[in-house]
DNA sequence: CGGGAAACTAC
DNA sequence: CGTAGTTTCCC
């Protein structure tokens, strides 16, 4: 948590210049602030200037009664007046201040600032948004952000200095690297918070806290998976039989369709749909050849379950149940099978024939 | 609010 | 061109 000190000066560091003042506090039962409810990791759209400012805050990571939560924190071990700084600052170690802003009903200017006065002593935050700013004007950003730190680092109290032409010039650079690295699909919110000293005014910071990633839901390789619908819900255990999956946007180069089956203890099998870069859609259909079961000589249906999973991070989406059914090579069994399907077959197979529009699974299933 | 889609941009 | 990423628009 290393934000101070850092300085504006230095590329490697950058924007660290933002939080200076720390007085130490007493040491005794020493207040400290807990997010007591982070924000959700995925789902969260990340909105332009363009766009408005009215699109409503990040929710909390829980949902509770069916209601959602905010992200909320909590200070401990102090009752009394305190501001609570937001702002958003990068995943890297040590965290910078992002490019990305908080906006919203408690926000001005890129940055969110609440009092707080109560028993409980928390804070929660049911209006965050996160401003995300054009690519192209990232370098242009950070260069300004740079300056305002160096001239808040230079100007303690008395007039304020101008920069040389030299410190200028390294700056720029600074900020033209960090643009280029930057990653604007994900912020991380940092939470300040400040009591008040002897003249009541909020100078004793507290150790910040720091949020876990958020991902910008717009953006392909980190937003959430979804199966949106499959031509089949079943087919045979020996596997190589087409279908189709409609999703919610991903990338054709990292994105895989696993089978698996679990139970408590954890998995027990999995395997992967067969299928290149070209059978997918325009990033929201993929066509491929389901894997065969691990025992292809099972005598009774199983239950599995299909998800999407993205192979850069692990991400996965929710599964879909897929039944195996025992494969069936003998042709004349096959014959027999067409013109009347034996009274045994588990209902299951009824039903599922019902629903599934591409044709009956038990026919899927016998054919080669 | 939340979401889809159009419009524009960069390969 | 076509595809995908980015930004803007709008229901």
């Amino acid at each position: 948590m290393d934000l101070i000190g850092c300085s504006p000066l230095d590329p490697d560091l950058g924007l660290g210049t933002q939080i200076m003042n720390f007085s130490e506090l007493p040491s005794t039962q020493e207040p400290n602030i807990t997010i007591i409810e982070q924000p959700r990791q995925r789902g969260f759209h990340f909105r332009y200037s363009c766009e408005g400012p009215t699109h409503g805050g990040i929710q909390g990571s829980r949902v509770l009664q069916n209601k959602h939560t905010h992200p909320a924190f909590k200070v401990f071990n102090y009752i009394g007046p305190a501001k609570i700084v937001v702002q958003c600052v990068t995943t890297d170690e040590p965290p910078l201040l992002h490019v990305h802003s908080v906006v919203g009903k408690q926000c001005t200017n890129g940055i969110c600032e609440v009092y707080i006065n109560s028993n409980d002593m928390i804070a929660s935050f049911p209006n965050l948004g996160i401003l995300h700013v054009p690519r192209r004007s990232v370098a242009e950003i950070l260069e300004e952000r740079l300056v305002q730190g160096w001239r808040k680092e230079n100007s303690e109290g008395s007039q304020l200095k101008e920069l040389t032409e030299e410190e200028r010039e390294h700056i720029h650079k600074a900020a033209q690297q960090r643009a280029k690295v930057i990653d604007l699909a994900v912020v991380r919110l940092m939470f300040t918070a400040y009591l008040p000293d002897n003249n009541g005014t909020f100078t004793l910071r507290l150790e910040p806290v720091l949020s876990g990633p958020i991902y910008d839901n717009k953006v392909p390789n980190t937003c959430d998976l979804k199966i949106v619908r499959m031509d089949r819900v079943c087919g045979s255990a020996a596997g190589g039989e087409e279908m189709y999956l409609l999703c919610d946007k991903v990338q054709k180069d990292d994105i895989q369709v696993r089978f698996y089956e679990q139970d408590e203890n954890g998995p027990l099998w999995e395997a992967f749909g067969k299928f290149g870069p070209a059978d997918v859609h325009r990033q929201y259909a993929i066509v491929f050849k389901t894997p065969k079961y691990y025992n292809n000589s099972i005598k009774n249906p199983v239950s599995v379950l299909v998800q999407l999973r993205r192979r850069s991070d692990g991400e996965t989406s929710d599964p879909k149940p897929f039944i195996y059914y025992p494969p069936k090579q003998d042709k004349e069994r096959v014959h027999r099978k067409r013109k009347k399907p034996s009274q045994d077959e588990p209902a299951q197979n009824r039903r599922q024939e019902s629903v599934n529009g591409r044709g009956s699974c038990i026919l899927s299933s016998i054919t080669v």
